[in-house]
DNA sequence: CTGAAAGCGCTTACAG
DNA sequence: CTGAAAGCGCTTACAG
């Protein structure tokens, strides 16, 4: 029922060759003829089969994707960056998700065994670097889209989380704040780490080296991050500024902050990380390091498809930068504009 | 290099029909040389071409999948909820968005006539039923998830708009809230003519019909809900509740009031609709009416997956419950927990 | 219980 | 410039 490359060969009285030939643009062809099976083409509505090209070619034009989950909202934004380019290209993106189980990794694999796809993108889930390692040696293309620090030596495209971390610090210097707290991510994160390296140099390199009371290891939680604050306020800490590693834990540190009576900025000052769109949302407006991750995905998928046409991975991170983006949780507003309350 | 059927055949010493009985469970074969077979299978690591099996077989095992974006939190829980059972049942899930171009729509229609999938998840971007529906009957396997409101005569999931607007009249009836207001989402969308209509109906049947004025046209944007408020606000108008139809808007009204300098939930109280994550992080946390997201992808998957396995589609929508989730905009906390504030 | 052969819908040397 | 044939890696009648 559904038309082939024969029938539109039948039609136009060539053979499935030359079909194939104006359908790829290869090889000489008389120009009348070509006109002629075009038009058959589009008299038919003929598309050829995907499943049919792949197994001719050994290619599927389809690109993989394993992300750890669907859930989290700074993940859409790359899979946004993502799937623009490679459909723009006329390619499929195949979604998988691994949560860390035994048994989604496997399916997983079977999936490339099945030669399911021509090449990967991966926001890599826990634990699942050493396969993708391997099966990046095995000659599959692999691009890795870091939120956990950089890996040398493998293709991957990451962020500035050290610069963001310093970008934080330099604007809360600038405020006057000398007594911030930071609540990081987990603690195993290289991203963690970096935000870290980068904030704490900054303080020390102008005066205000940070003491170990002063770093909360967090969970990238809107609860811990609530919690975290309400403890220390509670043993009688003080500080005037927080800097929250992600935007979820930051949203929480700005309640924490309100149900014990305390101004934002004024007497604290928040900064978050990634800025998601909760961070424009919340009361006061976020103070956070903006991510760039539309364009990271978008830049993965670039490398990926690049690749396919010769372009070779480039071995090491392409970093796109982070920037500071100031909101009202740690700016104090001038009065020049009448404010409502 | 990569090892086939035929690789299997030879080292097993049997043939390739052999080999593809043992791989499927079909034919009675002999126990020994299935055993032996099996063997070499595991041994070789083999796992069969996905391409080649789908070409031979006329199916891909692959659902596709269309959305409007990515990026709306939403869309997200759905498709997880959709991903969580394709992977479990051992199929893939090809993702294509659809912006509402002309180009976008042109790309998928390709992928379409391509037979790149076995049949289609929709989550119906704006203007594009049409097509859908054609697609439908020319003999794609499709289901809608609707968030539109129901459409007769389509498989779909959708879910209780109407009576999710019951509930948020039902409770704020309870609470003694006889002045609302409401701000739709964009006018266009059955779903917000079914929650406005369950809305209205019930605090009719009450005795406090509403009014025009009481009646805000929205488009579902954080933006816009705090405008409304303020414009509200800004002539005089007084009420004491404030239904907004997304947990998005809803978030703007909280902050409109806050800005106003007047008291959720004593003054207005304040229901959401979606349950997105949001809504337990604003301050106050949103009390909402809850959508089955997840629960709407679990059952268009596993409802497509079915017919795959011969259980025909249902020609109707099949229905799954929304619910209001009663958070601190509405309900005045009782002071039997010491408040820090 | 098992295999040889044709077929799925394309592409790609190889001839002419 | 064009076509016949083999091949991509499987499945599936059809025989035996």
């Amino acid at each position: 029922m559904p038309i082939t490359i024969a029938d539109v060969a039948a039609h136009a009285g060539v053979s499935k060759t030359t079909v194939s030939r104006v359908l790829n643009g290869k090889g000489e062809l008389n120009a009348a003829t070509a006109a002629r099976v075009r038009q058959v083409i589009a008299e038919l509505g003929y598309v050829p089969s995907a499943g049919a090209v792949g197994l001719a070619r050994g290619r599927t034009q389809i690109v993989g994707m394993l992300v750890p989950s669907l859930t989290w909202p700074w993940i859409g934004q790359v899979l946004q960056g993502v799937i623009d380019v490679v459909e723009a290209e006329g390619f499929g993106l195949l979604l998988f998700t691994c949560d860390r189980g035994e048994e989604s990794l496997r399916r997983f694999a079977k999936q490339v065994s099945a030669k399911s796809f021509d090449g990967l993108l991966v926001i890599e889930p826990e634990g699942t670097l050493d396969y993708i390692t391997e099966l990046h040696e095995a000659g599959l293309p692999v691009v890795l889209i870091d939120d956990r620090g950089h890996r040398p030596l493998f293709p991957s495209v990451a962020t500035t989380d050290r610069s963001g971390g310093e970008s934080a610090a330099q604007h809360l210097l600038e405020l006057g704040r000398h007594r911030p707290v930071v609540i990081t991510g987990p603690e195993s994160f290289g991203c963690t780490q970096e935000r870290l390296a980068g904030f704490a140099d900054t303080y020390a390199a102008n005066g205000h080296p940070l003491f170990p009371d002063q770093i909360v290891v967090g969970d990238f939680t809107f609860e811990q991050g609530r919690a975290a604050v309400t403890a220390m306020l509670s043993t009688g800490m003080t500080f005037d500024a927080v800097f929250a590693q992600n935007d979820l834990s930051a949203t929480g540190v700005l309640l924490a902050l309100r149900e014990a009576g305390i101004r934002v900025p004024e007497e604290v000052a928040v900064v978050g990380f990634d800025d998601v769109p909760l961070a424009s949302y919340s009361d006061p407006a976020l103070t956070t390091v903006h991510q760039p991750l539309r364009e990271m995905g978008d830049a993965a998928a670039r490398m990926l498809l690049a690749h396919f046409k010769g372009v070779p991975l480039p071995n090491a991170a392409s970093v796109l930068p982070t920037h500071l983006v100031v909101r009202d949780s740690s700016l104090i507003r001038t009065q020049l504009q009448p404010d409502p309350r």
